[in-house]
DNA sequence: CCTATGCATGAACAATCATTCAAGTATTCA
DNA sequence: TGAATACTTGAATGATTGTTCATGCATAGG
C-alpha cells in the first residue's frame, strides 16, 4: 500500500479512531478468520457442511446427497480439512466426515437465521 | 452437472441419507448465505466489519484508521451495503456506516471465539 | 495375488474478484 | 457562486479460486 495514496483527512473523529485502533486485530487473526469465513464462501461447502450439520457421513454419501462427482466433493473436503472446519475417521475403505467443533455449527446455524429472516 | 459421472456408488447409507436429503437447503437460500460468508472472507472487509462492531464510523475514519485508500474502502462498503450487512446515515458530507443487525455482530464474534482458543 | 471400490490429488482452464486509476456527484463554506 | 471536501463509481487489470479430467493410492474381497 502507497502511504502517499493514503487519505490525509482533516475529518478524523480522534476520540472514535483512537479507540478503535486500540482494538485492532492482529494480521494473523484477521488472516485465519477470513480463510474460515472464505471457506463458507462457496456454495458446494456451504452445502457439505450443512449436511454435515446433520449427522457424520462417508465421502460416498455426500457425493450421492448433493449429486456431485467424487473428485468435486473431495477436493472441497480437503480445504475444509485443512481449515480444521471438519475432521475425519477412517473405516474399511470408507472416510467418515463430521464437523471438527461447536463453533462452527454455531456460526453456520447463526447465518441460517440471518438468512431466513431479513 | 453431468449426471453421467456422478458418483454411482454401491455404499450408500440410506436411512442417513434420506435424511439428511429431507432437510436440504433450498438454492435460494445456499446462495445468499454463501454470499454473506464470502463477504465476510475477504481480510479488508473483516477489518471494516471489525471496526464497525465498536463504532459507527465515517468513510474517512474507516480510511485512517485501516491504512487505506478511500476508493478501496468504499468500494468494500459497496459489497456490504449491498448486502445489507451494513448500513449508512448521512450527516452534512460525511456518510457513517454501521453493522445492519445484532446476527452479523454474532457471527463475527462467534468466528473471533474460534479462532482465538483453538 | 488381482481386481474393484472408495477416496485423494496434480495440472489446466474458466470464471470470479479485489484493487487501482480516473472521473463524477453532492455538500459545505467562504 | 466557486472552490474544497467527503464520498461514489466505472473500467481495466492482475491475482485467486472452483471445477474437471486424469491418474494414483490403499483397503477389501475373491
Amino acid at each position: 500500500m502507497d502511504k502517499e495514496l493514503i487519505c490525509e483527512v482533516n475529518c478524523i473523529h480522534e476520540e472514535i479512531t483512537n479507540e478503535v485502533k486500540k482494538e485492532m486485530l492482529a494480521i494473523g487473526e484477521i488472516q485465519s478468520l477470513s480463510a474460515i469465513f472464505k471457506a463458507f464462501g462457496d456454495p458446494t461447502r456451504l452445502r457439505i457442511l450443512h449436511c454435515l450439520m446433520q449427522a457424520e457421513m462417508c465421502v460416498c454419501d455426500l457425493c450421492f446427497v448433493l449429486e456431485m462427482s467424487q473428485s468435486a466433493v473431495s477436493h472441497q473436503l480437503r480445504v475444509l480439512r485443512n481449515l480444521r472446519l471438519v475432521k475425519h475417521r477412517k473405516e474399511g475403505k470408507n472416510v467418515f466426515y463430521s464437523l471438527d467443533d461447536d463453533h462452527i455449527f454455531k456460526i453456520l446455524a447463526e447465518g441460517l437465521e440471518h438468512v431466513r429472516h431479513v
